[in-house]
DNA sequence: TTTATTTGCGAAACCGGTTGCGTGTTATCA
DNA sequence: TGATAACACGCAACCGGTTTCGCAAATAAA
């Protein structure tokens, strides 16, 4: 085990009675080199097991065939989903995918992408963090000419390829379900302020309100943490009052709904009879759960199809990815935890 | 953007007007350099953003600082929760991922270990595919020195670094909670007779059962295909004769869950009163699916974190992983689906 | 003061492929 | 048959750090 003595095109050579060169470029099946040596070449790297050396190649190329993907959180169905949608795209493609998980902490993100200007990999892909506060690390990543695609959370001002649902039509959505189930006091759960598609969905979500006139629109929208004891308190308070709880909610990520579900169940509150619930999810048991959720499923999978697209043509063909926005529209799954009763 | 101007050591060097070794040794905090001159080309690397190059430090010291990880599906609560694990730790240790979705297919899986073999990667760490047929693929990139674990699905005859989870005593458990809450023909769902890990469910299966004295052993275990179709189909079979089919159900994967959720609805077979279900299952959502799902949970967190911590020692302390077997045990958590009426 | 030792740094080989250029051989054409 | 072109391959620099070795100057010991 210890005597890796590894053959480089070195030892072919030598075997071979010829330069190295000359095994590089019949390795690479190049036209200067004769058929009958390409041959022998080749039989004697198959004989002594040879594998080309990364590094080596990569030095020289300045490529790694490899793809940075940073999300915030991997136990959740979209971002698994997307991820395996990058991966049916890259595999294809000869790439390899380097994860990185941030837990929504802008402090890691910050040192990932520090670890990524090494050369390791020819692209990003990436949803930023909740608490998405600051994109310095991010420019100045693109500005040494690292090709990048946000999917789904991304950075508004910093133009490069976006993969994205329609935000603003999903949250638009959402709303007038609800409103057209009857319900009255429609609120928003979101866990930022600072995430342009969280702001998107409320801006479609208010619109809805407004037009249908309903009155608690400037009141509507929650910050909810995604501590799990602080969440389930915040909920709590704003679900205890019969009075002044709303009769309808839409959850904005998919980690709020098992919160949602237990301080319901705790608080006796029965969904669909008391609260229409719809969220934004792509649990594939949504209609197993008690009762079945209503949720507004976005095309996870396309989203990462697409992004992966997006990146590994602007490393192949150098493609410049300004202006570069795919929207890959949500649907809207009816389901029992927001129908009328 | 085209002009990548990147600063090397050479740069450094000639800013300074000292030579390359010196401004690596600089770089490496040698003894043999003066704080002085430490101190000059730290300056000089900030000023001029100075990153080291991943490929030309990697082909000196045959190290990339990445550890492959091998699933066979991502969208799952056991891979992804796993996955989280191993990348808490590597992430600690200075290590990358490299994520690699098999499908559970074996010539996938023999396509990635080729690509491993180009020193990308500094270990391996996998859950082998359901129709694991053949392994001299692993063998011959363990032969070349590469350390690798297996988590979960392991290779039960090839002697390297192995965590998993108590899978005959789970097996036994699971059949004995349905036994006890009174089910007289016990089923055990599996999706390979090859995995070794189902094997052992199996065996614990079959072991409560014949010391309870249940009858049906012999034929109480029935391999369901994956696919979406079939596998509805051959539920639908099992299920269908109400003199027949069993009223107590062990499940060996997580992907049977809907399936067999979704064939009972249709068959308006109630859980748990016709049928007792309990499922090998790390989904959050378990206690708010309708009727709330029992499981043997595995501590699938806990086991990334253990074969991760194995490999990175392995890598760095070039510590064997012969005879290097974690076990960790799972729980059974009784919900309403296993539960007497 | 002389010798021995330590300190600080440069020169160059090295890791393993890649590639431009030059050269000798063979094939082509007038 | 001589000039030209196509072909096949070797040579050596190169990618960007790392590391060994050696040397000169500074310091310590004799």
């Amino acid at each position: 085990m210890i005597s890796q003595n590894h053959t480089t095109i070195k030892t072919i050579a030598a075997k071979l009675g010829i330069s190295k060169g000359t095994v590089s470029k019949a390795l690479q099946d190049s036209h200067e080199i004769s058929i009958a040596t390409k041959n022998k070449v080749l039989e004697a790297a198959n004989e002594l097991h040879y594998k080309p050396n990364h590094f080596a190649s990569g030095l020289k190329s300045r490529k790694s065939k490899a793809i940075a993907v940073i999300v915030p959180e991997i136990v959740d169905s979209f971002f698994s989903l997307a991820i395996k949608g990058i991966e049916t795209v890259t595999q294809k493609k000869g790439y390899h995918i380097n994860i990185y998980i941030t837990n929504d902490l802008v402090s890691k993100e910050k040192e990932i992408f520090k670890l990524l200007s090494d050369g390791r990999v020819d692209g990003v892909l990436i949803s930023i963090c909740r608490d998405a506060t600051c994109s310095d690390h991010i420019k100045e990543l693109m500005d040494t000419g690292m090709p990048l695609v946000f999917f789904d959370r991304v950075v508004e001002d910093i133009e490069t390829g976006k993969v994205v649902t329609d935000d603003f039509k999903s949250g638009y959505n959402a709303a007038q379900h609800l409103i057209e189930q009857g319900c009255k006091r429609v609120c928003f759960f979101s866990i930022s302020e600072n995430l342009s598609i969280l702001q998107k969905r409320v801006e479609g979500f208010k619109r809805a309100l407004s037009e249908k006139h309903i009155t608690n629109a400037d009141n509507s929208v929650y910050q909810i943490s995604t501590d799990k004891n602080k969440c389930q308190e915040t909920i709590t308070s704003l679900l205890s009052d019969p009075d002044l709880r709303p009769d309808g909610i839409v959850i904005s990520v998919e980690l709020l709904t098992i919160p949602i579900y237990t301080v319901c169940k705790a608080l006796n509150i029965s969904i669909p009879e008391d609260l229409k619930v719809i969220c934004f999810s792509n649990l594939q048991y949504a209609s197993f759960l008690s009762p079945p959720l209503t949720t507004i499923t976005q095309p996870a999978f396309e989203i990462g199809e697409q992004a992966a697209s997006l990146i590994c043509s602007a490393i192949t063909n150098n493609r410049s990815l300004k202006n570069e926005k795919i929207i890959c529209p949500s649907q809207l799954d009816i389901r029992n935890s927001s129908l009328v009763y």
